[in-house]
DNA sequence: ATGTCTCGGTTACCGAGA
């Protein structure tokens, strides 16, 4: 079972580097942030074409979404409400094989790291605050997938120090990632594979000229396992040649995780 | 402070968000 998870930064506007995945990869789940496209709209066919038919959407006009397409039929699928606010940031997805598969859209957080003065950035932590107590009362088996805008290691980030008064690595947020991640004992698939003090990334400012070169990286995006999954790891990458695929790629590479179910 | 994208509203650019 391959999973992949990728902020696609419109869907619409990157058809082409999505079949090239999917092509190229063959994920039987496929997750997408920001999808940036109302449900009525959505290129259902495009994913009927590449053999992937079973959707799970959830989107909104100009501004997040997130969507799941798979090779094979969903158990069930549903869309959680976070921070009251009615927004396409989450849509799940139960496998017939009995694994249920949250794909998430965490807010950015905008530019100030100041709650009191940033309202996105109180949005950001009050939306992670509501994923840790859900977290707690989670069911196992589960898989967390999706863009969480949080790199939370030193090492998940080109420069520590730098970073530290940067929104999506500050302590407060670092801490928080903690604070979720043991909530569930959630496993961090992609350091299962690459374990620190291994430098890993998974996104890449558009601002940022030269991006290879200059490897000014976050890793953002995370593919997270109940404990009990562990064991049916298989592999796990950051397919960083795709942050250069197309003449327009997105800002982020996809994140591929294999698993034995 | 800057850099660069997409979207949508009102246009052949601009503001917002990331």
């Amino acid at each position: 079972m391959r999973i992949v998870t990728w902020n696609i930064n419109s869907v619409r506007a990157r058809l082409d580097i999505v079949e090239h995945l999917i092509r190229t990869h063959q994920p039987d789940v496929l997750c997408l942030q920001e999808t940036k496209v109302m449900d009525p709209d959505f290129p259902r066919r495009f994913f009927e074409d590449l053999g992937m038919p079973h959707l799970a959407i959830k989107g909104q006009k100009s501004h997040h979404g997130v969507a799941i397409a798979a090779k094979a039929p969903f158990a069930e699928s549903y869309s959680l409400d976070w921070c009251g606010k009615g927004d396409a940031r989450h849509i799940a997805v139960k496998l017939t094989t009995g694994q249920t598969v949250h794909n998430f859209y965490v807010p950015a957080g905008g530019d100030e790291p100041d709650p009191a003065i940033n309202d996105k950035f109180a949005h950001k932590l009050q939306f992670l605050d509501e994923m840790i107590e859900w977290s707690k009362k989670l069911a196992e088996p589960s898989i967390l997938v999706g863009d969480i805008n949080v790199a939370p290691h030193p090492d998940d980030v080109w420069n520590h120090k730098q970073l530290l008064k940067v929104v999506s690595h500050t302590p407060v947020e670092t801490d928080k990632l903690f604070t979720l991640l043991d909530a569930h004992q959630w496993v961090d698939v992609c350091r299962e594979i690459v374990p620190l003090p291994e430098k890993l990334y998974s996104w890449w400012s558009y601002r940022s000229p030269d991006w290879s070169n200059a490897d000014k990286g976050r890793r953002l995006d995370h593919v997270w396992t109940s404990p009990s999954l562990k064991a049916a790891i298989r592999g796990a990458k950051v397919l960083r040649d795709g942050r250069g695929w197309g003449e327009k790629p997105s800002d982020h590479a996809p994140v591929v995780a294999d698993f034995e179910f």
